[in-house]
DNA sequence: GGGACGATCGAT
DNA sequence: TCGATCGTCCCC
């Protein structure tokens, strides 16, 4: 754990404005294996029980949301369609569960670590990685989470004091911030259109542009 | 106990 | 565009 953690109080932003917020922060997990690390780069808002895109919607208190009920700034992880996870960082005041989907990085640290865990290989005779490979690390939900090491071990865990930590990291413009729908969420009637979705202007490492 | 579905990914 | 694959949730 190192000391440039964002503190617990910077979680307490509203979730519309932390999830913009988080854009350019260095996402960290140090694991038995090792650290990988990436820019945050795509970032998706669900607000709660009024969303129905949101797996709170309606207010629902089940084992897989019940950290979106405790305090801001732990990680809810899931597991969706049989084989992958998704990583939040739970939003909001307590008791009221919202949290933020981190949906692309751009790779810094760890990188061979991380083509190894998504199932790649360094290919001996080419020896350097394209932006185009490099991309297919980590623009996507589940693809990062598998980069990263995430899995269903690290649900709960303290982004402030745990081996997955969030810091500073790039200094973000509002000019360079994209905004639009979330993805996968068609089945949402009213909740589909609301442009909560964020994202770096330009940067290659978006799950879509 | 049973069945339908999903905040995705990768091949076709 | 479609199949994989199984935990989660809701209903019976």
């Amino acid at each position: 754990m190192s000391s440039d953690s964002l503190p617990i109080v910077y979680y307490r932003q509203p979730t519309l404005v932390l999830a913009r917020n988080l854009l350019g922060k260095l996402l960290v997990h140090d694991a038995p294996d090792g650290r990988a690390s990436g820019y945050i780069v795509e970032t998706e808002a669900y607000i709660g029980p009024a969303d129905k895109a949101a797996h709170s919607y309606g207010g629902r208190i089940t084992p897989r949301t019940k950290v979106m009920y405790g305090p801001p700034g732990r990680a809810y992880v899931y597991f969706i369609y049989g084989m992958h996870y998704c990583l939040n960082v739970v939003s909001g005041t307590e008791g009221a569960p919202e949290a933020i989907l981190i949906r692309a990085l751009e790779p810094v640290n760890g990188i061979p670590l991380m083509i190894r865990r998504r199932g790649l290989s360094l290919d001996p005779d080419a020896g350097h990685w394209p932006i185009r490979r490099l991309k297919q690390l980590t623009n996507g939900p589940g693809k990062l989470a598998q980069a990263m090491g995430i899995s269903k071990q690290q649900y709960g865990w303290s982004l402030t004091d745990s081996l997955l930590q969030i810091c500073p990291g790039l200094s973000i413009t509002p000019e360079q911030i994209a905004s639009g729908p979330r993805i996968g969420i068609e089945y949402a009637e009213e909740a589909r259109d609301n442009p909560w979705r964020f994202w770096i202007r330009d940067n290659p490492f978006v799950s879509k542009s």
